[in-house]
DNA sequence: GCCTATGATGGGAACGGTTCCACTGCAACG
DNA sequence: CGTTGCAGTGGAACCGTTCCCATCATAGGC
C-alpha cells in the first residue's frame, strides 16, 4: 500500500471516472437527479463510491450563496434552559436540511460580537440568539445584509427582529396566583441582575405591579452570581428573620437561582414548604430535594421550533419585510411540595 | 433611503474603494498585514470599515484548504457530562483560532453517521467525537483522509484514533474503597445498557474483578433509560429487600443513572446513607438531595481542553503519523452523606 | 421529409477569496 | 555607475462547485 496524498476527491475526478462532464455529475448530486438518464445515473453513482466522493460545501456554498447553516448564539451553555432549547432548535435545523452552528458566550459580551462575526463570516443563512449584551449595532448590520434573525428569550432594544420566548407577565401572574392561593402572604422576588436582559425586567416589572391585586407585600432581590461567590445568605436570612407571622414565599427568576437559593435555604436550615420556593424554569432535580420544589415549566422544545420556524419563513422567497413578530409561551405550574404549608 | 440589494461587499469592491489591488485587501485580512505599507493599510481599512467588509470564510477554505472549523458529535447533549466536555473543547478550539461546529446524535446512529458526512463535507480540520454506534468504517475513511480524530469517553474498536476520557479502572477502584471503608458490603451496580460503548464495558469489567478484593459482594444491573418508562422500582427494590444484614449500597455508572436511581430511592422511601449511594459524574443537584450524594467528579472542562490539544498535535506540519495516544483522568471522589452510616 | 420542440449532456464563466509570480522603485554594494 | 536585493504592489491562475447556455440527438408536427 503506497503512501497517497490524503486528499479529497473532487467533482471533477468523479466525471472522469464516470465518463462523464462535472455539470452531470453536479446535478446527481444537487436536486436534479432525476434530469440524468438511467445509464448515466448508475455510472456516476459508482464512480463516486470507488472514489469515495462527496461534495465540498464550502465550494457549494461559495456559488449558490447557500450556506446550508444556521448560527445560534446562546449567553450560557451550562444552562439546562439554554441546552434545551438548542436541542429544538437543533432538530427543527435538521427537519428542514440545515446544520446548526452553535457558539457559546458565557454571558460575555466580547465574545458575543466575536462570534456574531464569526457566524456572519460563515454567511449562515439564519440566527437564533440569546443575547448577552445589547449588540443592536451588530444586529441591525445582519438584518440589513439579509440574515433572518430570531432573538430568544431576550429582546433587544431597536433591533426589528422576531422575539420567541416566555409570556412572562403570565408566568409571574401564574406564579403570584399559585403562592396567594396556598397562602403566602409575603414574597421576595430574586433575580439576576436584570441590566439588558429583557425578560428579567419584564418579570420583575410585573412581579411589582401585581403583588397588591393578589392581597400580598413583597420585595425584590438582586443576586448577581459570580461563579465562586459564597451564596448570599446575609439578604436572604434577612427576609425570613423579618419579624411577623405572614407566611412567607420566595420566587425565583430563573433555573440558576432557583439553584443557588435552594442551596442557601439548606445551609440556613429553612423546611421547604413552610417557607415557600418556587422557581421559573423546571430542572430534573427539583422533584428530587425535600418535599420536591415548585416551578414553572418552559416549553423548550416548543421554543426552539418556534424560532427556527420564523427563521424558514422568513427566507421564503416572496418574503415581503413583515413586521417582526412576537411569540409568546405559555409556561406550566408544575406544583410540589415546597408550596405546600 | 432607497432600497439596495442586501448583499454583501466583496474583496474586489473594498479594492477598488481603496484604490488597490484585491491581493493587498486579501493581504491585510490574512496574516500578512505588515508587508503592506502604513499608508495603505490605513486606505484599506478605512474602506473595509466604510462598506461593513468581511472575509467570507466560505471562499477563504475553498481555496486554502483551512476552514477553521472543528466538528464535535455529542451522544447526547441533554447529559451535563456531554455540555460540561463540549464547554471545554469550545474553549480549546477558540484558543486556537478554531469554531466548533457540534452536532447531537440522540444516542442515535443513523443521525450519527449522517452528522458525521455533513461535517466532512464542511471539510472540519479536526473532529472530536462522542461516540454513539460503531462506526468504524466512515471514522476509519476520515482518518485516512487526513481528519485527525479524537475519540471522546468512549473507544470505538478498530479505529486508530487519539483517545481521551476518565481512567475508568481507577474510577471504580476508588468507588470500592470508599464504600468498603464506609463499611458497606453488598453493592449493586447500575449501567445503561453497555453495548458498543466502551467505558460502561471497563467500569462493569472492573466492577466485578475487583469487588472481592475489597471484601465486598455485589452484581451488576443493566437499566435502559427510555425516555419515559417508569423508573425500574422492581429490580432495586429486590436488590434492596434481600434478606441478610450486610450493609448495601448502590453504584451508579453516569450521572443519567444517578438520577433515575435516585427517583427509585425517593419513590421507594429508602434513607439514604443507611444504604449508600454512590455515583460517577458530579452533578449540581447532588449536594442538594437529602444528606448529599456522593460522587466521582470528572475534570470534564480538562477533557474537553485535552482532546483539542490531540488535534492540534496531530495538525502540525511535521506530523509523522504516530501511534494513537490514550489520555486518562483521574476522578475526583467528593464524599456526602450518602455514604455515611 | 423539413422544421421545431424536447430531453440529455457538456463547456465554461462565475463565486470570493489566496497565492504564486512578475514588476517596479529605491537603497546598498562593489 | 551598473548590479543586486528587497520591500511594496498588482495580475492572474486556481480552489470545487453551480448554473447559464450551447450542442446534439431524437421525436413529433405539418
Amino acid at each position: 500500500m503506497t503512501a497517497q496524498t490524503p486528499r479529497r476527491p473532487t467533482i471533477l475526478e468523479v466525471a472522469r471516472e464516470a465518463g462523464a462532464s462535472k455539470t452531470s455529475v453536479s446535478r446527481y448530486f444537487g436536486d436534479e437527479r432525476d434530469r440524468l438518464s438511467r445509464g448515466l445515473q448508475g455510472r456516476i453513482a459508482s464512480a463516486a463510491k470507488r472514489l469515495g466522493y462527496r461534495p465540498n460545501q464550502m465550494a457549494r456554498s461559495l456559488k449558490g450563496g447557500h450556506s446550508r447553516l444556521i448560527g445560534m448564539l446562546v449567553a450560557d451553555i451550562r444552562n439546562p434552559f439554554s441546552v434545551a432549547v438548542m436541542h429544538g432548535v437543533e432538530q427543527a435545523c435538521r427537519a428542514s436540511g440545515y446544520s446548526l452552528l452553535a457558539c457559546n458566550t458565557d454571558n460575555d459580551p466580547a465574545q458575543e460580537s466575536a462570534h456574531l462575526s464569526l457566524l456572519a463570516s460563515y454567511r449562515v443563512e439564519g440566527l437564533v440568539i440569546n443575547a448577552t449584551g445589547s449588540p443592536h449595532g451588530a444586529l441591525q448590520a445582519l438584518i440589513d445584509q439579509g440574515t433572518p434573525l430570531v432573538l430568544l428569550d431576550r429582546e433587544v432594544d431597536r433591533v426589528a427582529a422576531d422575539v420567541v420566548g416566555l409570556d412572562n407577565p403570565r408566568a409571574i401572574d401564574m406564579a403570584l396566583e399559585h403562592l396567594a392561593e396556598r397562602g403566602y402572604r409575603e414574597l421576595l422576588y430574586i433575580t439576576e441582575p436584570p441590566e439588558e436582559a429583557s425578560p428579567r425586567q419584564r418579570r420583575m416589572a410585573r412581579f411589582r405591579a401585581r403583588l397588591a391585586d393578589f392581597g400580598m407585600t413583597g420585595e425584590s432581590l438582586c443576586l448577581p452570581l459570580t461563579d465562586d461567590t459564597a451564596t448570599p445568605h446575609a439578604a436572604i436570612a434577612a427576609f425570613l428573620n423579618r419579624p411577623g407571622v405572614a407566611p412567607k414565599a420566595l420566587l425565583c427568576a430563573n433555573g440558576k437561582i432557583t439553584l443557588a437559593v435552594t442551596r442557601t435555604l439548606q445551609a440556613l436550615g429553612v423546611r421547604l414548604g413552610e417557607t415557600g420556593l418556587m422557581g421559573i424554569d423546571e430542572l430534573e432535580w427539583c422533584e428530587l430535594v425535600a418535599p420536591g420544589i415548585t416551578t414553572l415549566a418552559q416549553p423548550t422544545e416548543a421554543i426552539g421550533r418556534a424560532a427556527v420556524e420564523c427563521l424558514m419563513q422568513r427566507r421564503e422567497p416572496q418574503h415581503h419585510p413583515s413586521p417582526p413578530r412576537h411569540i409568546h409561551y405559555q409556561p406550566v405550574l408544575i406544583p410540589r411540595g415546597s408550596t405546600q404549608r
